[in-house]
DNA sequence: AGACCATTCAAGTAGACGTTTGAATGGTCG
DNA sequence: CGACCATTCAAACGTCTACTTGAATGGTCT
């Protein structure tokens, strides 16, 4: 095998592709994007992506055999987290990929996420700008545990499944702070649901265009 | 289907994976790999991957079918190229990743690339860096189509086929003058070649860690 | 030690994918 | 028009992959 050889390139790129591979079903690019929210057990990650714990384990000991998830044994129950924020970053490249050339994304996305041409949006640098004055009111809408994980400092956690807080949280902010809810990601339902609540009250809700990881990469503040 | 619904999420993410997918084979990863320096015809690419027209004209429409490439025609010859500098960017994450993560990896650009431990390495900060002085002269070690297509400002040009024309050039080159040799990247051996061949010679010559798209993608200054 | 639980393994099925081969298409040029 | 050429299509092969089911492993807690 000369230096240059055919066969080992063939092999070299055999082995890029299986990263990209791995990151080439539905069910774990969905536990990428769960992950990188923060770890995870296999069996809440079964809930999160909706299959059974022996499919889901598959997948993430598939994840875990090219390197891209690490995990971490509590009691009798093992955590995966991602190895790398590379990982994130190869993700995130990905979807961006996805949203900007795949024609057929738009219709998947509304599909799953309904029109949001009702929901008014903005973007991570104005936030960034404002974050000081004191009339805005940033809302995390995610799991509390990912809020303990990390959230933009000063926002306040309104869990999902806690949405009907929101009326006593809205006692606590002035009718004229205008409020700003993030989640997940730009995939992710759950600012959605609470910009239309809070919309429907008369309040200025606008949703955050990105999440977390989104805002971290981009070397947003973060708090824990 | 409501808003939030389990099987338009599925969908949705089988969408981003259809992206991940298609760079998810090693015979495309090569292609994409070699797109990312310039358009190629059906032909030039086959020869460049060393796979037969039918199969890599099958590759290509697959990652055209996703949006990744895109076609022109020129006589009757049809030309390929990148659709976006986000493949580009995606196609770099990924191999990124696998570099980091991939324990494998190493052993397999091993045998491909052999020991490199030979060759002194430079990086492009470096360069840019030091492009002003005199004492450095920069060779583009990629095909001359590839060297028109754009190449750092005033690199000279020798063609990988032609490297034993490097006699000729050695001779307008200082001897005191630090020679820097780059071509497609980090896993192509073009340059690797030209620096050994260099060294031989007793010339202090080095590699460019990375090649023409990591510089392109890195800001640095192009030449057409 | 024994019961219990989360996780992993193993086997099996249906479907998708990479590559080859040989034929068809759709364009150019004499 | 007809010969020619690059490219694409279609069929077929073996291989791999996602998911299901049911059993096994390897921990923890009483």
């Amino acid at each position: 095998m000369a230096r240059g050889d055919r066969a080992s390139k063939d092999a070299l790129f055999d082995g890029f592709a299986t990263i990209a591979a791995a990151l080439g079903a539905g069910r774990r690019a969905e536990i990428v994007e769960v992950l990188s929210q923060g770890e995870r057990t296999v069996e809440e990650m079964a809930g999160e992506i909706g299959q059974s714990v022996a499919n889901t384990s598959h997948h993430l000991r598939a994840l875990a055999r090219v390197g891209l998830v690490a995990t971490r044994r509590e009691g009798n129950r093992v955590h995966y987290r991602m190895a790398s924020d590379r990982v994130t970053d190869a993700w995130l490249a990905i979807r961006a990929l996805a949203a900007e050339r795949l024609d057929t994304l738009d219709d998947l996305a509304e599909a799953y996420l309904g029109l949001r041409d009702d929901l008014d949006v903005v973007d991570s640098q104005d936030v960034q700008r404002r974050m000081a004055d004191r009339d805005i009111v940033i809302l995390d809408v995610r799991p509390s545990a990912e809020y303990r994980a990390g959230h933009i400092p000063g926002a306040l956690s309104v869990p999902p499944d806690e949405l009907h807080r929101l009326d006593q949280v809205l006692g606590q902010i002035s009718p004229d702070a205008e409020i700003i809810a993030y989640c997940r990601g730009p995939y992710c339902v759950y600012a959605d649901e609470a910009v239309r609540w809070l919309a429907s009250r008369g309040r200025m809700a606008r949703r955050l265009s990105e999440g977390m990881p989104e805002w971290r990469r981009a070397g947003g503040p973060v708090e824990v």
